[in-house]
DNA sequence: ACAATACTTCCACTAACATAGAATCATGGA
DNA sequence: TCCATGATTCTATGTTAGTGGAAGTATTGT
């Protein structure tokens, strides 16, 4: 995974609403949730709801779906699998810092 | 862990020039490695640097150590695994998700 | 005390981000 | 076809972040 990309996740996610939908998405599971739902949910206003999805569209966090005029958003586990592996890898292994390095969450 | 915190700790590392600064910490260990050897590596103007050192400081990431008339910054080990573990159970636990919950880099 | 070195703070500028009302697009039902 | 509904895009506005030159602070050596 590219340094890049991964500050591309962490900004992603290093905002409260953005932070808070994809908590909510990843309880949800692969089913995911309808915008409006989360917008109720969360209370977000719909324009700004857009905004923060598309950007965590855009990271590659959640995938859409859509289903008649409803489009269900569910959280991409597998990026968000390697991005934790990237940051276990890479921003925590020192000689002080190596004793359990095996970490992995959904396989 | 508070989702304000995890939100400040996201958002010091989701930045070129601080993830590569915290990353070239965690491989120097507690030791650390002084502010001028920091600019010179990554090739970043004084200020800028100082501007960014900062910036990892108040989140918590890094910690300063004066030394004389060098200041040595190192990483914070606890508080990255602080910030793994939350992303951990918090972002990655699902049904489709719920494999492997133990992880764990620094103990 | 003075000069040199190591960093930080101040400041001004530009770029990017967050928010939300209004308009628009897309889908499904009557 | 027309309307209602779900969601996005457009547009405007305010806020925050990133950058680096210049000035300031702190420490060491002479």
């Amino acid at each position: 995974m590219e340094s890049k990309t991964v500050v591309n996740l962490l900004a992603a996610l290093a905002q409260d609403t953005r932070l808070a939908i994809f908590r909510l998405l990843v309880v949800q599971g692969p089913a995911g949730m309808t915008v409006g739902k989360i917008g109720e949910m969360l209370a977000v206003a719909p324009a700004t709801l857009s905004f923060h999805l598309k950007e965590l569209n855009r990271a590659g966090l959640i995938q859409a779906r859509q289903e008649g005029r409803f489009i269900h958003y569910a959280a991409n586990f597998d990026t968000m699998n390697d991005l934790l592996r990237f940051m276990t890898e890479n921003c925590c292994t020192a000689a002080s810092c190596a004793t359990e390095q095996e970490n992995s969450c959904c396989g």
